[in-house]
DNA sequence: CGAATCTCAGTGGCACTGAAATTT
DNA sequence: CAAATTTCAGTGCCACTGAGATTC
């Protein structure tokens, strides 16, 4: 009885690690990772369905390849995220008359409606995540990681 | 060639996803988790060693169980981990007498220098990832993580 | 022909599930 | 017997590889 010590159940993080910045960004980006998986399951969509809804808002109709650039996925793995969007009904695809090799994606008005909804989703993830800062430190926050990814597609 | 736009190669990210601090935190965190597994690859280790390893130099020797719990890992997962480790040296399992059903781990003095190095390599990780702020800014970054990590654990 | 684009099958890592074996 | 601890086999998701088919 004596060598359980009362701290048995308190589970502390080991400080060694709470100290790496890397370990963190690890750990925390996992659990934002999940939380929105889990949320966007209910939808049967995931996180790169999301992001290619996007890709294609944002900029229009445009080839696999380069959603797959913009997005840094696999190529390989577009495939396969297009053909759920499209059984779904939230994009089309097409060949390109001018380049019979490339496959035009086209958001359908379903897609714009699924994507508000993701993205509803997905902020409501960001309450969870972020509840214990307050607006000033979100905005800090979000400006530091905004730069961060910036720089992670500048000359690997 | 007309079609081929210029900007073809810049490759934007979208600008509705840059919009979502939980959609950064995902990707950049990935990318974190990435480079650590790269570095510690070389060692034949990856970041679940170094957490185990952190865990028993922060805390001393304590059963499989506590791992788990501290480092929130599957306990089957924590087998694996500590098989490999325990091939390189670098920890000692071992029944407790107190209570046959649990297994003491302990961390070799090879495991110490291993842990040791790790850290070197995520350190040098943090260089690369924080490289466009400044030392004030990821001092900022590194506490409001430490105050999101914190808050994944309590009262989910 | 070489290169680009899309497609598909296969591989490996990783996290989780479920169950068995042992001990309390 | 019920619960705790460790262990192991199996499952599923995801990212990557490698190869083939088509087109430029």
């Amino acid at each position: 009885m004596v060598e359980t010590l009362h701290w048995a159940d308190m589970e502390e993080t080991p400080p060694s690690l709470l100290a790496l910045t890397p370990y963190l960004l690890s750990r925390v980006g996992k659990t934002a990772r999940g939380r929105i998986i889990e949320r966007l399951s209910a939808r049967e969509l995931r996180l790169w369905h999301m992001a290619v809804l996007a890709a294609l808002a944002d900029f229009g109709p445009q080839a696999q390849r380069d959603l797959a650039a913009r997005l840094r996925i696999d190529p390989s793995d577009v495939v396969k995220v297009l053909d759920e969007l499209a059984a779904a009904g939230h994009v089309e695809r097409a060949r390109d008359p001018a380049d019979r090799r490339r496959v035009t994606v086209t958001l359908t008005a379903a897609g714009r409606t699924a994507l508000a909804d993701l993205i509803a989703e997905t902020t409501a993830v960001r309450e969870e995540l972020l509840a214990p800062l307050d607006d000033g430190e979100r905005v800090v926050l979000h400006a530091l990681l905004r730069r961060l990814f910036a720089h992670l597609h500048e000359a690997d």
